[in-house]
DNA sequence: ATATTATGTAGTAAATTTACAAAATTACAA
DNA sequence: TTGTAATTTTGTAAATTTACTACATAATAT
């Protein structure tokens, strides 16, 4: 029970490979997809000009037991990716449209980037950050709010955490760095000069580097421990960002981690937290 | 072809109003919707201990055509909705569940945030935004790092912005507001004293106050123009929050709103941006 | 020319729906 | 209450649609 999350992107793909009529099915359906999963096999086998076992043939081909299990497996598809694809921005859109789009695209950029989740570097990570005995969260520009959110949650966590936006602080403390120490560069792109500085100066001490950013970037390189994000290339230069969403997302996982580490007699320690935080706060009518 | 976006929940509640045998059947999909797609009308009237054509009666009630069409409305709707119901984190999770639990999450919080968004209050403060002379963007703990994230975002769009973190500060800019000075708190719980505080001497002042706040708190209640985001509460205190991704998406939406109001004009603007960043960083290869 | 692959035909099995009859339930009067 | 008629619910059996298999023919490659 392999569920294909884009089964059309899959079809698309395999076009060339095709049988000519197992091609014009998968032009048929391509064509109207969503009709498709209504149709009935001779309805299908008609519409694409072929016979019924060769619509047969088709869905088999593409791992199904038959045309019924086809179906909804592409039903299930159309239903669950498609509906989230990025779309861009334009011009033309209005209030009620361009919402919309942003929600979506972001939205998006959380299902791809939970498909291929790094599991293996976040765990690893999870173990170096719970054994540190200080933790600096390192980011600029718009990485710099992460890093920001991120001092502010692992706090909570009773984790030790830092974090300078100021490049020479980052590269300060980076030399002065000794066992015990860990550096969490975030970057989108891992391609920050003076972010990249620092992370180099941090490797010639004793401390640990781990770094949230691009796969094969120089910052990763520098890393003892890169958790890679699967970036999309930024088409439209007046879309946000979602990247963001997702190192927020995986530094909530990191904490989350931590955490669980922790074990459940750490709970009470959470509390504490919430209950200092009540006399900043108007009650609750 | 009104496609209910969970059928599930829709059965459920019309348990009570349906005769002996359509209810066996209700429970007998209720129990496993995942199999009930892919059995045979034989099959599901077997499980659920009715004759074939009650489960096909039980289909028609619900809207659909026949047992097929009901299949495939079912298999839909799971994969929409339900696969992305918060589900709490648990000590017993491990690295290959707890990821995909906290992204799941994200995603149904926007997921929801998307299905009630307030468009008139975001039209409004586009509005404002677009004709303010400055912009404040004040937050505290989490929310203040949302804010550094708007900085950044809203700067790139030649919005005047400013933020600070510091409560005197945001006092004091607040005192000292006149025209055109805009405003924009940011807060999850709208209960914050200090930022209320603030909130109510910028109101004192001729400039515009705008919150990204829950309805009907203190905060919204000082503010020109509120912009609701639906708080799911906080049932689990070591399961890091969602709503402020919900925030920076908001934002998102609001920078964006900016940049379509001033047209296409200003894309140059945007990429000379771009490349004044370019210098910082090291060549891709 | 032969082997291999691709495609379609026809028959069969399965699944779904319809029509109808039996059973159960409800409404109402005695 | 109790019995009877009307109504609703449910199941049986037949009809129809749908999907699949085996086999034959056509196309292609060797």
């Amino acid at each position: 029970m392999t569920s294909e999350p884009n089964l059309l992107a899959v079809i698309q793909r395999q076009l060339g490979e095709l049988n000519k009529s197992e091609a014009k099915v998968a032009k048929a359906i391509l064509k109207a997809p969503e009709e498709a999963t209504r149709s009935s096999i001779a309805s299908l086998a008609a519409a694409a000009g072929v016979s019924e076992p060769s619509v047969n043939r088709f869905c088999k081909r593409f791992g199904a037991t038959g045309f019924p299990d086809f179906k909804l497996q592409l039903a299930t598809s159309l239903a669950s990716g498609v509906k989230y694809v990025s779309r861009a921005v334009e011009f033309s859109d209005d209030i009620n449209t361009f919402p919309s789009k942003l929600f979506d695209n972001a939205i998006n950029a959380l299902l791809t980037a939970k498909e291929g989740l790094p599991l293996k570097a976040i765990a690893q990570a999870v173990d170096q950050i719970a054994q540190a005995r200080r933790v600096y969260f390192f980011g600029l520009g718009t990485s710099a709010a992460v890093a920001r959110d991120a001092e502010h949650k692992f706090f909570r966590f009773n984790v030790p955490v830092f974090t300078h936006e100021d490049p020479l602080m980052q590269r300060m403390l980076a030399a002065s760095a000794g066992v015990g120490d860990l550096f969490f560069f975030i970057s989108h792109t891992g391609r920050t000069k003076v972010l990249i500085e620092a992370a180099e100066i941090a490797r010639q001490t004793e401390a640990t580097v781990v770094s949230l950013t691009a796969e094969g970037s120089p910052l990763a390189e520098k890393s003892h421990c890169c958790i890679n994000v699967k970036v999309e290339e930024d088409t439209e230069q007046y879309l946000p960002m979602t990247s963001r969403l997702v190192q927020l997302v995986i530094l909530d996982v990191l904490a989350t981690g931590v955490t669980l580490r922790r074990g459940e007699g750490f709970t009470p320690h959470l509390a504490r937290i919430k209950d200092s935080l009540k006399d900043t706060r108007f009650p609750t009518s």
